[in-house]
DNA sequence: TATTAGTTAATGGTCATTCATTAATAACAA
DNA sequence: TTGTTATTAATGAATGACCATTAACTAATA
């Protein structure tokens, strides 16, 4: 009666359970016993797949943490790109990523650092600090032409654009009140003013 | 050789170690032996005090989210004060108990809610939509007032601020780089912009 | 035949909580 | 002041549940 399908196949299937679940209900609170009937099969099955609970957590942090990265990462050294533009990009494909299908109520980043092992972390904390080099470059870049107001901390208004981001999950309500467009649109706004761009209309 | 202490003068200690602790750790990541162990004696001794370890969570987060509405409940329902210097306030009040001693890397606030029991959810959530509450009547005001720009979303604006204000314990490092003056000057500053108030210099 | 997805059962650990008990203090009576 | 009782801080030990992980095994497939 048991069934079979190929090891790549079933990776993902446990990741993409795996994921939702500790997304969903934390790190701690997900047990291999949850993630195993999610996948449905038995706990001690997962072991062929992965070599350890923590192990499945931290290829879901890269994973997701270079679908972060990965799309904006040319716009660290490309100067010919327009900054503003680039804020933009990087707004967007921020929330689009964090409000998208695997939508809960925590905060898996924030958190669950602590439970990888060190390795491990510093090689997502390599991820976490590329995309902060990222935003540092774009606003840089807009307040060395005049975009952006000159005077302003760059690394905190970084750490703050991705703060509203990364928490957004917590507030938004897919099919409330307002879309993921509404949200990237505000967002991006708000940081641009932040960070001190003319508005049009005075 | 069992020392004795008075009752409300134990549970303050618990409070404050349990406090110390679940900002540190998690909740799920801190037991009851190690609170007990940070008091100075056993996980036993725990219940003549409190009734169960989600109780203790409880205390603490109400505790704590009063101390962040009480200072700026006035300012819900005051016509008669500056919404810039009454967002001033809220900012600081909330950057001052966030950035304060009990300083950590872990977003107690957000993450720990689901553990527990309904009616003491709903306690503090009622006090987390008050401090929406108090923030919008804030922005609102200074809308009506043409300080800040008109066709913002007012609740967006607020999850934002609170956002960044929530997430900056994950990255503040006491006697780094900034104080938490600097963080507050910032954060005010970013916000006002990001609502759309004019700039003094061009 | 070799490999591997999948199983059951066991291991050793930790967890929150309860129970019965001890001992120190407080409250009160004589 | 002394003797008595009630209260309560604190303990050790036990309970039952759950946890991640391992080992030995089965069965399907390539």
């Amino acid at each position: 009666m048991t069934g079979r399908k190929k090891g790549t196949e079933r990776r993902d299937l446990i990741l993409s359970r795996a994921s939702r679940l500790f997304w969903e209900r934390g790190y701690a609170e997900t047990s291999m016993k949850d993630i195993a009937g999610a996948c449905g099969f038995r706990p001690a099955n997962l072991y062929n797949f992965f070599e350890s609970k923590e192990s499945i957590l931290h290829e879901i942090l890269l994973i997701e943490m270079n679908e972060i990265v990965e799309p904006i990462r040319h716009l660290r050294e490309d100067e010919g790109i327009d900054p503003v533009s680039g804020l933009r990009t990087l707004i967007e494909n921020h929330l689009r990523l964090t409000l998208g299908e695997k939508r809960s109520s925590k905060l898996l980043f924030d958190v669950s650092l602590k439970n990888l092992t060190v390795p491990h972390r510093k090689a997502i904390i390599r991820l976490r600090d590329e995309y902060d080099a990222i935003g540092t470059a774009i606003i840089n870049r807009g307040a060395r032409k005049g975009l952006f107001s000159p005077d302003l901390d760059v690394k905190i208004a970084v750490f703050s654009i991705a703060s509203i981001i990364a928490r957004s999950r917590i507030w938004f309500s897919p099919g409330g009140k307002y879309s993921v467009d509404d949200i990237i649109d505000f967002v991006f706004r708000f940081a641009l003013h932040g960070l001190g761009a003319e508005r049009k209309r005075g």
